[in-house]
RNA sequence: GGGGAUGUGGUGAAAUUGGUAGACACGCUAGUCUUAGGAACUAGUGCUUCGGCGUGUGGGUUCGAGUCCCACCAUCCCCACCA
């Protein structure tokens, strides 16, 4: 018998796809569509790796079993091929770009084929060419027209290192994704979409995708979107000596025009802002330095922060910040209140004497300050510049970081609101645990402010109590177990005027209105930054005027293309710049005096819509044509890592929202349904890296397994999004299972039946078969591709037992039986099933069964296929159907339990009824046992599964 | 600090969604065989003091819990001074 030889046989069937195109796609209308995506790989010069393997069988899978279900399934590839690694090689080796990307798509097509992949090979999309750049400078165009994206000089994220402007997202813990350098902020003008106009759409929409809820809430978190209000604080010179100080006449200072306006989500604590907080970028405190007595000491400040690294400020937690001097702020609720009545006024003034708190005695100075609606100003870098309005009103009652802050700087603390709290102990908690009790009602109090807490009641099982929202009592709420209920009233304003006893939602629009501030939802999410000082990158298809107006260059003139005359070292200022023929062609088009931009866009922008260009992707006229774009989209299916989460995928939902209301599509999520697949790690569960030396790459393990064997293992390892760690005595299992698969194709009687004998086989193939059908077709639809897998597996070894000894040994073929898989249970089979005992029905199953594993094993089912006699692609075959009536059970296994334990089991009728269930059950030896002599007093009755006897 | 995920044999993992825990594999143990191979085949393989006990721990709901509820512990990932 020849051997099992996967090396040969996939060179065979690789060549047989690739002579007849076996995967190019013609559009096939009268079939409904379904497009599955993979996210198409960045070429670099390693090749593919596992990660790739992994998401790519699992799409290729998908690929064929639709290809078979009937579906024009449209499986495509392409290469992110623009982008840093590339330019990086170039500077350093003086290669062009355009080379190395050529050889490294090369390598990684050879790759794809070697591995069985069914992509259309002969449709490629490579991003860096002008035939699909023209597009996405095209779309730059709408996006410009339509006032979606902007040119503004804003601080960006600069890597020092890379000598480029990154995105946000690009920015992992402080330092460049790609090259781990520290990051700059530094003010460069540039260009932005306006991703930030659909933070809204990009929350909600994601009701309507199939994606995994984690990565939908990662995207909701990034968003970060957060209700509050903005509110004015004005801004007035304040006395300089303590002299001053005693006569507050505020009246008699002077006032200045700027406002600071901060960003709050609880406008309801306004009453306790005791003190104003500018993150050190703040524009204000440049304006405003002569102002400013004491502003070496803010400047000093203000450049230390700048020059914090990420690590420093992670390692020293302790906030830091200094006072401006010469400046206060007016608290406008205070003020208000006080300019309304002077009853009220001197009411809430000695409310405010009364209620301060501080962590040290109040010096007079600051009773001064703080009895009044002026409160100071602080810069401090626990602000930061990015978020919200860049200023905060600091409330230190209610907010931790703030109480930090005014303990070491010794800033007033004014309670504002505030909660009661009542703590029940279950009843069904024994009393002898009266000391647990109490420890911990005094733990609680314990962490409660003692003078500000106010006990209602404390029994030896209730504890209630007011308090402030201060946070420390908050944390550990239900540290024991003692306690199963407590209630929080609503949160209760105090010390706030006119609004005591307002709750704190109510009371969040009601101040907000009475200072003429303003409810807004502010967003952590950036505008996109996608100007970058790079050169292998999609030129920007801008020029500006003599006058310094932007103007795009029009669809006439695309592509644009990237000029070759450059040096690609970079050096802060864009290699573009230095390309004469782009200049000369931005003069010769638009007349003297005319430049070019000269940055190119962050490779993002090329992935953002490539899914788009799929369906068409030679046509000169259009991005893709609205027909094809109907028809295909959106993408059904998309499998990719989830370290996407942020950038890609967040990039693409904007864009095609942005084209929705562009008019330029008609849907607007481009991905229905997502699925990531876990990583490859190796035989440690570490992760694979070069430095480690632990890489495996799919080059080794197809030489060494073959293509089929290494496909199947990685699904078979575990669930597609889970972990998958690379052993190989694990690659035997599936190795073994794809040997066994060849030898029963050699089996003697296989082969006669082929040649026309006649031949009994054994009832029971034909209901393995379709059980296998079933439970196969049942898992690829959830992509349970592990569980799908085991069930080919179950298949096999039964079928090679029938299929080596049909005649004989009736014992074994009837133990089988009861081993089938789990779906089946132990059941008896079927005497009727309907199978004609010829050669015809074992070619048939076994027909079947390669189609089952062909989305598994490409290469070895089709050349079985073939050794069938078959002429035919196994590609171009249709999916069984499985048929009811060769899996219904006759008889089944009954569980027998008493008191729900499991204590027999007896063959039974699959439909027996509960009363026989019943009888049968306590005629059993071993129920007896337990029954002997008991009532009966309940029975649950699972009708084909279990009776259980309470007794 | 916030968010998320995961805990099941020696290992990777299953479990029709509340109904026989450990399917299918790897590994291991014994045996058979010989074109000595990456063999293949057969039997066994959760623990056990043979009463039982077992899905990270402790409670709860239920006739019945890996699955539902409460709390805790551990590991991993992401975000992180977001007002």
């Amino acid at each position: 018998m020849k051997k099992y030889n996967p090396r040969k046989i996939e060179k065979e069937v690789q060549k047989k796809w690739e002579e007849n195109k076996a995967y190019f796609h013609r559009d096939q209308k009268d079939k409904p569509k379904y497009y599955v995506l993979d996210m198409f790989p960045y070429p670099s010069g390693d090749g593919l790796h596992m990660g790739h393997t992994e998401s790519y069988t699992a799409s290729d899978i998908i690929y064929r079993y639709k290809r078979l279900r009937g579906f024009d399934v449209l499986h495509p590839q392409g290469f992110d091929s623009f982008g840093l690694p590339a330019e990086n090689y170039a500077v350093k080796t003086g290669i062009h770009p355009k080379e190395t990307t050529k050889k490294n798509t090369e390598n990684y097509i050879r790759q794809m084929k070697m591995l069985g992949l069914g992509h259309d090979l002969d449709h490629l999309i490579y991003t860096s060419d002008s035939s699909y750049y023209k597009w996405t400078q095209w779309l730059f165009g709408k996006f410009f027209e339509n006032g979606l994206v902007e040119r503004k000089t804003d601080k960006i994220n600069w890597c020092p290192s890379c000598n480029t402007g990154i995105a946000n997202e690009q920015v992992e813990n402080g330092k460049c994704e790609r090259c781990k350098t520290e990051i700059e902020q530094k003010e460069v003008p540039g260009w932005f979409f306006k991703i930030t106009d659909f933070a809204e759409d990009l929350i909600n929409d994601l009701d309507k995708v199939d994606w995994p809820e984690a990565t939908k809430k990662n995207q909701i978190n990034w968003i970060g979107k957060s209700e509050g209000a903005k509110i004015s604080f004005r801004i007035k010179k304040s006395s300089q000596t303590d002299a001053d100080l005693t006569q507050t006449n505020t009246e008699e200072r002077e006032t200045l025009n700027d406002e600071i306006s901060v960003f709050t989500t609880r406008p309801d604590t306004l009453f306790g802002a005791t003190y104003l907080v500018l993150a050190p970028e703040h524009p204000l405190i440049e304006k405003l330095k002569l102002e400013i007595k004491n502003w070496s000491e803010v400047k000093k400040y203000i450049e230390r922060a700048k020059n914090k690294t990420e690590m420093e400020r992670l390692e020293s937690k302790e906030k830091t910040g200094v006072k401006l001097e010469g400046l206060v702020a007016i608290n406008p609720a205070i003020a208000k209140m006080l300019s309304q009545s002077q009853t009220d006024a001197e009411q809430i003034q000695k409310d405010v004497k009364k209620n301060i708190l501080r962590g040290s005695a109040l010096s007079p100075r600051e009773s001064a300050v703080s009895s009044e609606a002026e409160i100071p100003i602080f810069v401090a870098d626990y602000v930061l510049g990015g978020y919200g309005t860049g200023a905060i009103m600091a409330v230190p009652a209610h907010d931790e970081r703030d109480f930090e802050f005014a303990k070491k700087y010794d800033l007033p603390i004014r309670y504002v609101t505030k909660y009661r709290i009542k703590y029940v102990v279950d009843s069904k908690f024994k009393i002898d645990a009266q000391e647990k009790i109490n420890n911990f009602f005094d733990w609680v109090l314990k962490h409660t402010h003692p003078n500000k807490t106010k006990i209602i009641s404390r029994t030896s099982t209730v504890l209630e109590f007011e308090s402030h929202d201060y946070f420390g009592y908050k944390k550990n709420l239900s540290a024991k177990r003692i306690i199963n209920f407590h209630s929080i009233s609503k949160n209760v304003l105090i010390n706030s005027g006119q609004f005591d006893g307002m709750n704190s939602e109510e009371a969040k629009k009601a101040i907000t209105e009475f200072v003429g501030g303003e409810m807004t939802t502010n967003y952590r999410l950036r505008d996109w930054s996608i100007s970058r000082q790079r050169y292998w990158g999609c030129p920007i298809p801008i020029v500006y005027s003599p006058e310094g107006e932007a103007k795009f260059v029009g669809e006439e003139n695309l592509p644009w293309l990237l000029p070759e005359d450059v040096d690609f070292k970079p050096t802060g200022t864009a290699p573009l710049a230095k390309s004469k023929e782009l200049k000369e062609r931005t003069e010769k088009i638009f007349g003297k005096g005319w430049t070019p931009e000269v940055d190119t866009m962050d490779t993002f922008v090329d992935s953002s819509w490539y899914f788009l260009r799929y369906p068409d992707p030679e046509n000169e006229k259009e991005f893709c044509s609205p027909e094809k774009l109907k028809r295909w989209l959106p993408v059904d299916l998309y499998i990719g890592g989830a370290e996407h989460t942020y950038m890609h995928l967040l990039y693409a939902r904007f864009f095609v929202k942005a084209m929705y209301k562009m008019g330029l599509v008609s849907f607007n999520e481009p991905f229905l349904k997502l699925r990531h697949q876990g990583m490859v790690l190796d035989k440690n569960g570490m992760k694979m890296s070069k430095s480690k030396g632990n890489v495996v790459n799919p080059d080794d393990m197809v030489k060494q397994f073959g293509a089929d064997a290494t496909r199947m293992y990685m699904m078979f390892a575990g669930p597609l999004e889970e972990d998958v760690m690379w052993k190989e005595e694990g690659v035997k299992g599936v190795y073994n299972f794809l040997q066994k698969v060849w030898k029963i194709f050699q089996e003697k009687n296989l082969i006669d039946c082929r040649e026309g004998k006649s031949f009994e086989i054994d009832k029971k193939l034909p209901f393995i078969l379709h059980k296998t059908i079933k439970g196969v077709t049942e898992d690829i639809e959830e992509l349970k591709f592990n569980t799908a897998i085991s069930k080919l597996m179950i298949f096999i070894n039964t079928a090679s037992r029938i299929v080596s000894q049909p005649q004989t040994d009736v014992e074994q073929t009837q133990k089988d039986a009861e081993r089938i898989q789990s779906g089946v249970g132990k059941n008896i089979l079927r005497g009727s099933a309907s199978s004609p005992r010829s050669s015809a029905t074992l070619l048939k199953v076994m027909e079947n069964f390669l189609i089952l594993l062909s989305p598994f094993a490409p290469h070895l089912s089709q050349y079985l296929w073939e050794q069938l006699g078959k002429k035919d692609f196994i590609l171009d075959q249709k999916w069984p159907q499985y048929d009811s009536k060769f899996i219904q059970e006759e008889t089944t296994e009954l569980v027998i339990q008493v008191n729900g334990k499991v204590r027999d089991k007896i063959k039974v009728p699959a439909d027996i009824s509960e009363k026989e269930a019943k009888e049968k059950a306590l005629a059993s030896e071993k129920i007896k046992k337990y029954t002997e002599g008991k009532e009966i007093k309940k029975t649950i009755f699972v009708p084909g599964r279990l009776i259980n006897l309470v007794v």
